[in-house]
DNA sequence: TTGAAAGCGCTAACAT
DNA sequence: ATGTTAGCGCTTTCAA
């Protein structure tokens, strides 16, 4: 292995010479420089990395913790971890990947260990249990995600609520009076994971303030539950005329059932999603959609990480930045044709 | 920080005495092992791993390089990734997270500078860009995938050959004798990734032994694109009484064509997939299928590098390991009925 | 603008 | 069964 020490020598420099050129944090005259780099170059010097969190205190590395559980839409998950790494990557960050497995104390191991600097956590549910480790001076960390409470927290997230109101106010301004919810699986709501309640309340809020009816239904993403829960809504409510789906597993089961049961989209009923662009892109009837940006949120938390790290924004910078929702649309949403859907 | 020597202070022994505590590396008495735990415990040490990497040469992190692009079935990367952090855990090791987007310097990078004592690589192409860093004394590696050579690597793969061979006994058993083959994205055959390639040749060679006729299409998983595929495969071939899909995204927007053009799956025709076991399970009509195992292969992985690192197989052990595939029959294959496909 | 040298916290001979 | 000690390779004062 070569070492800095080598280098030095080879170059006739001291140790500390070659260590200043790497790190910049001291004038290094220009010919020196060039002696330095040359030799570097040519013995293939590689710094070694504990030696240098060991004497610098900094590993350079941030902690991303990811869900063991998958009843999420998945691929949005590994998208926003590719976006981190990435991102981190541009700050000479490197990402060790945790997983829920080892439950919060995960975070305590790595982050006691000095092997990283900072945490990045996924899929944040309102009541967290790994939140109490991250209050007050504890390791810097950045959520994806809304807890219940974020104070003195540090939170990045689609801003859910506004999302569902962005559907109601499209569908609403094509003139439809009755929208029904297909919502995220039942398990979602039951662990209180924010995101989906936080759109079902945009959805209601706007609903009730543009006086316009509103029925929602959870649903996991199986072609029999899409069945049972349009059945039901078929059923309660003969008026509706636009569905707003936020399961991404939904969407296809929904509009196969729709086309068999004669309902044309979006003449007859229209759908709005809220899903990954690529979702809404490739759907069977191209999608009306909210899109959920998970490369923006993936790098948007790394910056926020590295704003503290670096003390940007005081030392303890702490607050939500919530991204603004962008509703594109597609083919599957228009105005009502005045026909009843049971028509 | 605690470190080490208060540990040792305050239990009354050696720094060293501390240290094979904890590595277990030489006997320890009875009751000075317990006073150096309840030291440890009291005051809350945890080793600083840095310090560790340096003075051992043994970083305890391994790397896991995962595909940029994502036109394979993105779960599938994510599950195997989240096992092979898993289970390095159970080896007291942790997952350092690499994207292609750096390419094969990456692996250089955590590799020389000691970051990552070892490397696992995902969606390995048949002719892969990171393979030459790898082959003989380099970085301990596994791949995840099979190259065209594997010679002097060490991979662990589904045996997708066996797993279209399959397939065709599957088929063929019960009767069918003209099969058509939805095949991955066209780019999956671009870039050479081996298994959509290895799968056709599966089946083509026990197509051809059992004397069963075999079409094969190669298709994104887009509706139009599937419609597409549909309408020639039936125009070409019309006995065609069964379909083996290996992309996942194909799988809805093909039984939904299906149906909607009036065919009954599985008495008009037999549907058989190659994926994961959740996608087969809920499907609109659940399917017989081929699983990939993605926890299993993670999991192997994990398990081959480690009988390396640790010398178990010899220092240099290596070789190709295939999964045996596994065909679980569900409600989309059956008996032809004899009706021609556009009867 | 550069050098010398003292650690960073741990492991692993080498002693006893 | 335990203690002593010399590094591991780098960063960063302190000096010049």
């Amino acid at each position: 292995m070569v070492t800095l020490a080598e280098v030095a020598r080879h170059a006739g420099v001291s140790a500390s010479t070659v260590s200043y050129v790497l790190s910049g944090k001291r004038p290094i005259s220009d010919p020196t420089r060039r002696r330095v780099r040359a030799s570097i170059d040519q013995l293939g010097y590689q710094p070694h990395a504990g030696a240098r969190a060991l004497a610098s205190s900094r590993s350079r590395i941030i902690a991303l913790m990811v869900p063991l559980r998958t009843d999420m839409y998945v691929p949005v998950m590994l998208e926003i971890a590719v976006a981190v790494a990435t991102t981190a990557r541009t700050h000479g960050y490197d990402v060790l990947l945790l997983t829920g497995e080892e439950g919060p104390s995960a975070l305590r191991r790595v982050t006691g260990s000095g092997l990283a600097e900072a945490v990045i956590l996924m899929d944040v549910q309102l009541d967290d249990g790994r939140l109490p480790l991250l209050r007050g001076a504890a390791p810097p960390a950045v959520l994806v995600g809304l807890p219940a409470d974020p104070a003195g927290l540090n939170c990045v997230d689609l801003d859910f609520a506004a999302a569902g109101a962005l559907c109601v106010d499209h569908l609403a301004g094509l003139g439809h009076r009755e929208i029904a919810v297909v919502g995220g699986s039942p398990g979602v709501y039951a662990r209180h994971t924010g995101f989906a309640e936080r759109t079902l309340g945009g959805l209601r809020e706007r609903a009730a303030r543009r006086g316009v009816g509103l029925l929602h239904r959870p649903c996991d993403g199986s072609h029999d539950a899409v069945a049972g829960v349009l059945a039901r809504i078929l059923d309660e409510r003969p008026a509706v005329s636009a569905f707003v789906v936020q399961n991404e597993t939904a969407v296809e089961p929904l509009l196969a059932l729709l086309r068999r049961t004669g309902r044309a989209v979006p003449e007859d009923v229209s759908v709005v999603a809220v899903c990954p662009e690529a979702v809404a892109e490739r759907a069977s009837v191209p999608l009306t959609s909210v899109a959920i940006p998970a490369q923006e949120l993936g790098r948007r938390a790394v910056e926020r990480l590295f704003a503290r790290l670096t003390g940007a924004d005081g030392p303890d910078a702490t607050g939500v930045e919530l991204l603004a929702p962008v509703l594109t649309v597609r083919a599957s949403s228009g105005p009502p044709q005045g026909r009843a859907l049971t028509g």
